[in-house]
DNA sequence: ATGTTC
């Protein structure tokens, strides 16, 4: 199951940056596969099994439509990351652990300020030391914030209102992040022991691998109407965090790919791959990993709140002025790395409640959508899309195209072209620290090694993945953001 | 992504 080999299947241009898979290639294809690129990444896409994986997700009991890869596709556990497929629970649609992935409620949020980066470029350096002294970064890395088992079944219940609450935030990061920072139907209970004891005192901590936090300077506005909006403009300093579950989440993907071993006997089916693991939504099995999932994606949403809580903190501390007074608004907050529940045209102005999975992929909904926030509403829903280290991020806005081609969502970010072994390997006799202070990026980070495994060539360019999505109209540019300073695992 | 193999 490794990434070794490219596709040699077909890939049919069909349409402005897309690229079909058609029923044709393999018998046991339930629906077509849809890859958006351009002719540029899709030579690279071929380059590994990722296209493959999204032929093993058409296969999935209950698909609807297509099984769908987003331009920053590479090879994933099961599923490709980048990928979406959207399953109709009415005709034995399954969940599965690996389309959501092991991080589950991965994502990224935005903060804004009303500082300018010519005013604080001297103070830089401070902020990011201080960042890294303050804010737990790092696998295993326990946090300043311990909660109980009681008081973490409310947290996993409630979400990000439950440490807002503890006057960790303010009720408009609540109403600022996707579904509110608290998606309904989690069930604790049904989270082993050992994944609530891992998450006892982690919640506030980053993370390793591609997790980190960004001081950012606003270097192009594309789109100044939506932009305003946003409350971005050239020239502000940013702020953004991208974590997800920690070792909470990871034990819940965990428990139930093993729960989920002997669903395909059981309710007769059979998978390509046994990474693929999963059941259908509504049986025993599945409601019971969605319960998981849904506690586990609210734990993120506290992490997130509470890194940002520190975060305001440290610019509070360094600026000498508390965050209020500093600007520092949450833009948006999404998820790249769930499962929910959506009403979505299948097919023939057919709308049904689908189980969409995103895994490495960012819901997008249009202007007018219900569920985005009333100050969204005529510019469309923010979508967050992180860049590789050293690289620009991105903010765009969700575009009618999304509901048209990909239930809803966009790319999630640059997407790894690398294995992290080859880029360690790519590293040798390198600072890519020093390399990066050399282009104006202060990088912290615990060791040598999680840098090498980020750098820069390990991943596409970011500004081409951001381009496919825009020309499908899935999504359209905003604001371009340029890293000043960055903490990592 | 992950107390990088309970």
């Amino acid at each position: 199951m490794g990434q070794g080999g490219g596709y040699g299947g077909p890939l049919e241009a069909a349409g402005v940056c897309q690229w079909r898979i058609p029923r044709s290639y393999r018998e046991d294809m339930r629906v077509e596969g849809l890859i958006f690129a351009d002719d540029a990444l899709i030579e690279q896409i071929k380059k590994d099994q990722g296209p493959e994986q999204v032929v093993n997700v058409a296969t999935l009991p209950g698909i609807q439509k297509a099984s769908l890869a987003m331009p920053d596709i590479h090879w994933g556990y099961g599923f490709c990351i980048g990928g979406v497929a959207a399953t109709d629970p009415e005709q034995g649609g399954v969940i599965s652990p690996g389309g959501v992935g092991y991080d589950i409620n991965c994502g990224v949020r935005l903060l804004r300020s009303n500082l300018e980066w010519t005013d604080v470029k001297e103070r830089v350096r401070p902020l990011v030391d201080r960042l890294f002294h303050d804010i737990p970064t790092g696998m295993g890395q326990r946090g300043r914030f311990v909660f109980d088992k009681p008081e973490l079944v409310r947290l996993m219940e409630q979400g990000a209102s439950f440490v807002v609450k503890k006057g960790f935030g303010t009720e408009r990061d609540v109403e600022f992040a996707e579904a509110g920072g608290r998606l309904d139907g989690a069930d604790p209970g049904r989270v082993s022991d050992r994944a609530i004891a891992r998450g006892a005192d982690q919640c506030g901590t980053l993370g390793s691998g591609n997790h980190f936090l960004e001081v950012q300077v606003v270097d192009r506005v594309l789109d100044p109407a939506a932009a305003e909006v946003m409350g971005l403009h050239e020239g502000q300093v940013t702020v953004l965090i991208h974590s997800g579950s920690r070792g909470l989440g990871y034990q819940v993907c965990d428990d139930y790919l093993k729960v989920f071993k002997n669903a395909p006997k059981k309710y007769g089916f059979s998978l390509p791959d046994w990474q693929l693991a999963c059941a259908p939504v509504r049986s025993p099995e599945g409601q019971d990993y969605l319960g998981a999932m849904r506690a586990a994606a609210n734990y993120a949403w506290c992490n997130r709140q509470l890194l940002t809580h520190q975060a305001r903190e440290v610019f509070a501390a360094v600026l000498g002025k508390p965050w209020e007074s500093l600007g520092m608004d949450l833009v948006y907050d999404v998820a790249h790395n769930i499962a929910k529940f959506e009403e979505h045209d299948v097919g023939g102005g057919v709308r049904k409640e689908v189980c969409v999975h995103r895994k490495g992929a960012t819901r997008a909904f249009p202007p007018g959508h219900p569920e985005i926030p009333a100050a969204y509403q005529e510019v469309g829903q923010p979508v967050i899309i992180p860049g590789s280290m050293g690289t620009a991020s991105w903010v765009l806005a969700g575009q009618p195209g999304s509901m048209i081609h990909s239930f809803g969502t966009s790319c999630h970010g640059a997407g790894r072209m690398m294995s992290r072994t080859a880029a360690v390997r790519l590293a040798e006799g390198r600072r890519i620290d020093r390399e990066l202070d050399a282009i104006g990026i202060i990088a912290r980070a615990r060791g040598h090694k999680g840098l090498a495994e980020e750098q820069p060539a390990a991943y596409k360019d970011v500004d081409l993945v951001v381009d496919v999505v825009d020309k499908v109209g899935i999504s359209k540019k905003v604001a371009r953001l340029r890293p000043v300073g960055v903490i990592k695992g």
